[in-house]
DNA sequence: CGCATATATTGACACTTGTCTATATAGATG
DNA sequence: CATCTATATAGACAAGTGTCAATATATGCG
């Protein structure tokens, strides 16, 4: 908010961050990797943490990762993702209301 | 996320708070009290503000309100909608990412 | 190479969403 | 009361979304 009026693009580019995050699925999976001291989690684990089919979760993945929420880290056959705190803390600032001019 | 995985019920309840924000002419619509010393404004000078129908602007600030992001206050003919700080806090506050256990 | 396993992509389908036009409701005023 | 104006609701429609089963791709290993 930043006590200006959003222009058309900024408000698109926060609403594509915002909607990445704004479904109870992805919203589960993020406090999970939040649950990490090191932030990031094997996909593998996820399905069965989740309750939803793999390819579910490799699409949510992709949404977070598309919205740059979370990186992508390949090892081996297995694949991590981890938090990007940045972006959260670039959103959670994106959406803070000023205190009002008293 | 406060470092412990998201119930079902609370991963709905914040994916429907972050759904009502997810939307550029919603946020536009936030920015535009936002930037207003009292966080409010008439719905009277929303459409053409935000260059949409009258209608879409009712439906816009229900989905505001349904989600708590707004109050609604009648003066005679006019009804002016204000933004709830607390409900910002709120989302802002569920949304922060613990910092690492180094 | 050939197979097993991990992840991604495709395609389908039901459901939701943003917008509009048309219409209804409610308050003020003559 | 009749009428005007502000806001809300209803209904329609195109576009987007979440999920799954089926399939593709890629990596490790014997």
């Amino acid at each position: 908010m930043v006590s200006e009026v959003l222009h058309q693009a900024d408000a698109d580019d926060l609403a594509r961050r915002l909607k990445a995050l704004a479904d109870p699925t992805r919203l589960k999976l993020v406090s999970m990797l939040a649950a990490r001291p090191d932030l990031e989690a094997c996909v593998c684990d996820l399905p069965e943490a989740l309750d939803v089919s793999q390819p579910t979760v490799s699409h949510h993945l992709r949404v977070l990762s598309d919205a740059g929420l979370v990186d992508r880290r390949k090892e081996g056959t297995w694949v991590h993702y981890r938090l990007r705190p940045e972006a959260f803390e670039g959103l959670t600032a994106a959406i803070r209301i000023p205190e009002p001019v008293s």
